[in-house]
DNA sequence: TTGTAGGCGTTATCAA
DNA sequence: TTGATAACGCCTACAA
């Protein structure tokens, strides 16, 4: 900048302001302009980093086992989403990927060291190191699901996802099944046990334990051994709330396999309403899950925080809309 | 760190010597190192920054238009194989999702800006402006894919295209297929380009353009689409190579439709060997793209370069066999 | 082994 | 409208 307030014969004061807005005569301007041209000058941000104490960007953490993440069929979505709103806001949205203890102690590093103003935080785990530091130093910052401590000084955005439950549960009762099982994901985290939970109010007296297959991750493979167990357990199934679409598609493999017609033997319904839900034969019926929008949200929220608003609302409830298609 | 010299009774120097090694006294040691634990002390990376004049990150830039960056099944192996090296070596990677026009230009600031020290980029364009620009401030830099720009100043890490699909076109033509179709896709990239011409280059003299149907981006309504043209263009068909795993899936699930057998009366071949691979039916043979492994070497290359070694390969070739399973 | 002091490139304040 | 100047928080000589 030195440089190149020698070469326009100003001070670095009034370079300043052609930078950032002020009042500054034409002549300057033009000769300023020109010289930054000349040289390809670009502000250094470390430093107006440090001056102005911020760095408009906003991390977005995956607080996930990398082989969910890829399955994730959300994830990207709801990045997408993020990026949009804070790209229009002038932040940059980096993501942070964490894989490892090294990577947690790194990140922690990071945000702590002003990288970021704020964080975006997928699937928090409770108790989880980056959490509490995020807490700790008061970052802005929102969660996208429920929050996974017990203290909510920090907003979510996420669907309910026991209604939802609940309520394609009940169609799929509705629609005449008897023996409805489901096949739940991921217990350990809010949604699996959330649809869990929806499930079992939709049944009610009619709950029973043995139709709940339980399987690790919400993935076909998951389908695929939830789909078989369930099957040995109970021929006369007919009926399958699966925990997520790609589940729900390894359900219907086995089904295929077994020689059940979908959804004339065995009525199927997944959750997500994503990619999954199209490609399967017959098409899917899943509940929506607005994960754009959730993304979107956040980042609004992230960013009012920022801004210093107060009136920040503590969480954000999006509907998610059963989306009935034929396969149930 | 003034706040806890002060609280430990030393100067800031010797704070900064046990913060980044140096002669300390056993006493201030302890002293000063509770006087962090007590404030949770943590250096101002900006202010390191600017001094170090590095930022110990390395920037992960996709530049694809985002459906298709949500598509693509190997840049999350991509992603983890890279971070998993630069997290060994202390480095944080950021990935800078670049969705508009308006996102390159804050990306662009973001880059010059000193916030990441090298960066990663997959499947650039020609004349990207992000390329140019870091061709420019000669930032150590490593392409995944081919490089887009004819001055190859800036590795890259990458697969044989055209030898791996020229190799499973000629084991199709080895099982006695006759009539074999290849849908093409995105065209426009290189990984495209070269699939299409080791195809050609395989089929030699028996070449028939009207036999090759061409979409825009590797998904699965890429591959039914493609298959809906191929069979009528040429209801004789017995093989096709779909150039991706999810295009392929596309293709077989046409076939079924219209009653035709796999790998019986059309012999089906994909490319990538991703989780559609296992799940189609029958297995997809397929090649091998060893996504993880692409993530490691290209982190490898800028890290080799920021730390200003000179003998950086100028590109890595990967070898990406052929996996034989039952589609063919 | 420790303290002091100057500067990294910006921004912000204050006079002029 | 402009220029000078003092921070921002850290690192690194160099002196003690």
């Amino acid at each position: 900048m030195k440089d190149i307030a020698a070469a326009a014969g100003v001070s670095r004061g009034t370079v300043n302001r052609v930078l950032n807005g002020g009042y500054v005569s034409p002549e300057a301007r033009t000769a300023i302009e020109a010289a930054i041209a000349e040289v390809g000058y670009v502000p250094n941000t470390a430093a107006r980093n440090l001056k102005r104490r911020r760095s408009e960007a906003v991390g977005f953490l995956a607080l996930e086992p990398h082989a969910v993440l890829l399955e994730d069929p959300n994830i990207g979505a709801i990045m997408l989403g993020a990026n949009a709103v804070l790209s229009l806001a002038g932040y940059q949205m980096v993501s942070l990927v964490i894989d490892s203890d090294r990577d947690t102690e790194r990140v922690a590093r990071y945000l702590s060291g002003g990288f970021v103003d704020g964080a975006i935080i997928v699937s928090a785990r409770a108790y989880d190191p980056i959490t509490r530091l995020i807490a700790q130093i008061a970052m802005p910052a929102v969660f996208i699901g429920h929050p996974p401590d017990l203290d909510n000084a920090i907003p979510f955005v996420g669907i309910d996802n026991v209604g939802s439950a609940r309520e394609i549960t009940s169609r799929l009762i509705a629609t005449g099944r008897h023996r409805i099982g489901m096949i739940a994901c991921a217990l350990n985290r809010d949604s699996g046990g959330d649809r869990l939970d929806g499930y079992r109010q939709a049944l009610g007296d009619r709950f029973d334990p043995a139709l709940v297959a339980e399987v690790p991750h919400y993935d076909y493979l998951g389908g695929v051994n939830g789909m078989r167990e369930l099957l040995e357990r109970e021929p006369g199934i007919d009926g399958v709330f699966a925990a997520s679409d790609a589940v729900a598609a390894g359900a219907m493999q086995v089904l295929r396999e077994a020689g059940r017609d979908v959804p004339g033997d065995v009525g199927v319904v997944g959750f997500d309403d994503s990619a999954w839900a199209a490609r399967t034969q017959p098409p899917l019926s899943t509940v929506h899950q607005p994960a754009r929008e959730i993304g979107r949200h956040a980042a609004e929220l992230v960013h009012r925080q920022i801004g210093g608003q107060t009136d920040v609302p503590r969480s954000v409830l999006l509907p998610s809309p059963v989306v009935w298609r034929n396969s149930a």
